[in-house]
DNA sequence: GCCCCCATCCACCGATCGGTGGATCCCGGA
DNA sequence: TCCGGGATCCACCGATCGGTGGATGGGGGC
């Protein structure tokens, strides 16, 4: 018997996995929480075998969550079920140790199949998460800016000018310019609008 | 007793939906749609009193169904059962002419009530919806860009210089500062940079 | 100890930008 | 019919920007 504890903050969604989970025999629910607090003091409390966590909670998130549990019992797997593949939050649980990633829409004998693979001590990935995995491993590394350029692209991405820069960090025009210069070469770009779109799309604004 | 239609694309949602109405003597489900074309399918055929309906779909969205249905069947009602209570979305399913806007993440029985008042004629608006109805009363309009400006715009963000604009667009540097300033006019900024993180914010882009 | 990176500063150049004050054309609504 | 707005064009100005080529000092790693 596979014992489940199951976290996420929608009382619909709960119940569903439940109503799921419930017509497999070889799985009992043994808990509910409904917040990412919650979901760590069951985990501690009960030791299931395996907790299906949403990401996205109120309060601590899915993988604080998921951090915090695996720290103390790194016996209890954690799989993550979540709405939406294309997810920052995702890479960041997968460091905080979950043993699985399945996507909500999926069909029910697909997140079975999960919960009972993470449970032989395998991995269960969703195809579109192992793709995201995949694209994240290839993709070259974002470029790091210092604190100090990120600072003044931050003033530029406000729209004000180099001299305004300046006076605003007690810095002298030439020094702003200079860091804008480098931000510009670690970007790729030539010019301060394209330097903040482009680090919009990094995630680095 | 209230007969209702479940569209939603995620099974467990769906299957949650369904059984917390199943514990309400005065609901009966009639059927349940996984995407937005078989929602409004089932809607025409089996003409529900309530279809309770999920934004996102695969296909056709919950908006573009809810407009469908009520385009022939203005008699039916529809709930859109939604997860984020900030999406845009929202308000064109309001135009499309729903009845109600839950969040998934309520209690079973603000749920329960929303079908029940809908069933009676009233709207059933979510706390944080109506807030955000409110807001976007309240909030000065979105300024029109002319497809013009929105053209320029769109290529400053790119990064182009204003001569470069000119070569691509087939017209003088002239003519794309002016656009430009006609764009910075409208959005209340005085530089290409905030232009667009401007344009950027108010979805222009 | 040395070297690299970050942050800071400076001067100079030509290109670009923001802003002003015009002008013409065309289309659709009053 | 007239009017207004969108799109187009022009010239001119001063401020700002991008780029070059430096310099200094402090902190961390080899």
């Amino acid at each position: 018997m596979i014992r489940v504890l199951v976290a996420d903050d929608h009382p619909i969604v709960r119940s569903g996995i439940v109503a799921l989970l419930r017509a497999a025999a070889d799985v009992e629910v043994i808990g509910e929480a409904s917040t990412g607090t919650e979901a760590v003091a069951l985990a501690l409390d009960l030791q299931p075998d395996i907790v299906l966590m949403d990401l996205r909670m109120p309060g601590l998130d899915g993988d604080q969550a998921t951090a915090q549990i695996l720290a103390r019992h790194p016996r209890v797997k954690v799989i993550i079920l979540t709405t939406y593949e294309s997810d920052d939050s995702i890479l960041s649980a997968i460091e905080a140790g979950a043993s699985g990633y399945l996507l909500k829409a999926a069909p029910e004998e697909e997140i079975l199949a999960g919960i009972r693979s993470v449970a032989r001590g395998e991995v269960a990935l969703a195809p579109a998460i192992a793709a995201l995995l995949v694209k994240r491993v290839t993709a070259p590394p974002t470029p790091a800016l210092s604190p100090r350029e990120t600072e003044v692209l931050a003033l530029v991405a406000q729209g004000l000018s180099n001299p305004a820069i300046a006076t605003r960090l007690f810095v002298g025009e030439a020094t702003v310019k200079t860091h804008l210069l480098h931000v510009f070469e670690k970007l790729g770009v030539s010019d301060r609008t394209r330097a903040v779109t482009r680090a919009m799309e990094l995630g680095l604004l």
